[in-house]
RNA sequence: GUGGCUGUAGCUCAAUUGGUUAGAGCACCGGACUGUGGCUCCGGGGGUUGCGGGUUCAAUUCCCGUCAGUCACCCCA
């Protein structure tokens, strides 16, 4: 057997690169319905890129060599740096708000699973300049956006919002300050993933008492704005963050997509550097990893790239949502065919075959015929099993059949400008 | 990085308690069909049974290692 691809890559075969276009393509044209516009950077960057903000430990999990000049590189494995350095670059020249796409492959040295390859594509949508909520709005509704382009709905994708500044005043009216916010959060983010118990105990070693226990346990479950108000409003940051996020969902349901979205205090993403709303998408049924993860990270252009500008975004990789599409029936499973075959019933008219197909094909058509002079009716077999709707034949006097490879209907045509007539 | 499970044709799977030339369907190529496709029938190509070693008269089958896949953990995109 042939050697296959290095392990966690993929080779792209028509029919997979077929359907990787099928969500590039709804990638790139939700970003332009909303008005983002496309960049790209190196796929390779200086490790300490991702060292610097992220420390030393990260080095276990990149793609990352020395290169025959002797530089520490590393392939990407996020677009957010270079994003970041791209954009402080050149902050004081750019039209704010910067509404930026890219849809960069990025790579993880790490052992893969379901979901989880060492290499993915992924779309990344920023915004850079705006603080107000109405951004965070905005760019909940491209992820949603994508999903309905898509063919998902409502009931097959839910959206989960949280805000780790409420959080932060949440918690200080538990005692816990900013200092151990960190730590609460990180136990928070597993509380799914572990027995209740467990995350009890990290949240006692955390020194919260048995009381502030049971509330931030509270606070994980379900929850409401209204409630969150009557039981915490008290407290003039937790209830000035309410206001803000009460306007954040009037925002959502103006653009359409609040009934997709549902507040989940559990989300709070692993990465440090976010600072305001976050979230992140998930199937319905929870039985693939999360579709889609970003929020407000106001903070980050500022310790990477010394520009102080509010900023947020979020990531979309293709390897969950194209597992979940294939799950729903949504991707496509038939490779385009030509719009046209052209065949031809004596090889001495292969030569008038070429000059319909150039003819078509310079109007715009895609067109096949086959290159081995072949029975009329190999060649029709031919041009079904390539998915042609229909064929052209041209017959040994010169003239043009149009033939329907569906109702095997027939009549005869002429060229006229490239177009039969 | 740790652990469980699984590796036979491009794909889905067979192959008696270990037994002699590893089969089938689909797909691909060709023929029946010399001017009309889809159906049918016939034929063909394609395998060091993931790889290496061991046990045995004999290994696809049992054992060990390794590589790969997969799932979980770790961590996160």
């Amino acid at each position: 057997m042939a050697k296959g691809a290095l392990p966690g890559f993929r080779d792209f075969y028509p029919q997979e690169f077929a359907e990787r276009e099928f969500i590039v393509r709804a990638w790139r044209d939700v970003a332009r319905r909303f008005a983002f516009v496309e960049y790209d950077g190196p796929p390779l960057e200086p490790l300490d890129l991702y060292t610097k903000k992220s420390g030393e430990e990260i080095v276990g999990q990149l793609y990352n060599f020395t290169d025959k000049g002797g530089r520490e590189v590393s392939l990407r494995p996020e677009m957010t740096p270079t994003f970041a350095r791209m954009v402080a670059a050149r902050a004081n020249a750019l039209r704010k708000p910067v509404r930026w796409f890219s849809v960069p492959q990025l790579f993880r040295y790490e052992r893969q699973q379901k979901g989880r390859l060492r290499e993915h594509f992924q779309l990344n949508v920023d915004i850079v300049g705006e603080a107000d909520v109405t951004a965070d709005a905005e760019l909940l509704a491209v992820a949603v956006e994508i999903m309905r382009t898509l063919g998902l709905t409502q009931s097959d994708v839910r959206a989960r919002v949280s805000d780790r500044r409420l959080l932060r005043a949440l918690l200080a009216t538990l005692g816990v300050g900013d200092d151990r916010a960190p730590a609460v959060f990180a136990v928070i983010d597993k509380i799914e993933r572990q027995p209740l118990d467990v995350s009890r105990e990290k949240l006692g070693v955390l020194g919260l008492s048995g009381a502030a226990i049971d509330r931030m346990i509270g606070l994980t479950g379900r929850v409401s704005l209204a409630g969150l108000r009557e039981e915490y409003g008290g407290n003039a940051d937790v209830n000035e963050r309410l206001g803000e996020l009460d306007r954040y969902f009037a925002y959502l349901d103006a653009l359409g997509v609040a009934p997709w979205v549902e507040l989940d205090l559990k989300i709070v993403r692993g990465l440090a550097y976010y600072t305001g709303i976050v979230f992140e998408l998930f199937d319905a049924h929870g039985e693939f990893r999360a579709i889609c993860g970003g929020g407000r990270y106001d903070t980050l252009l500022q310790s990477l790239g010394g520009v102080d500008l509010p900023a947020l975004g979020f990531g979309m990789g293709d390897v969950v949502l194209g597992e979940l599409l294939r799950h729903r029936g949504l991707m496509p499973t038939a490779l385009p065919g030509p719009d046209y075959w052209v065949a031809y019933t004596d090889p001495r008219q292969l030569g008038n075959a070429m000059r319909v197909a150039q003819a078509l094909r310079h109007a715009g058509s895609s067109v096949e015929y086959a290159l081995r002079p072949q029975q009329l009716g190999r060649q029709l077999k031919a041009a079904s099993s390539a998915g042609a709707p229909e064929a052209v034949i041209v017959r040994e006097d010169g003239t043009l059949i149009l033939k329907s490879l569906a109702s095997g209907e027939e009549r005869t045509v002429r060229l006229s400008g490239g177009r039969l007539v």
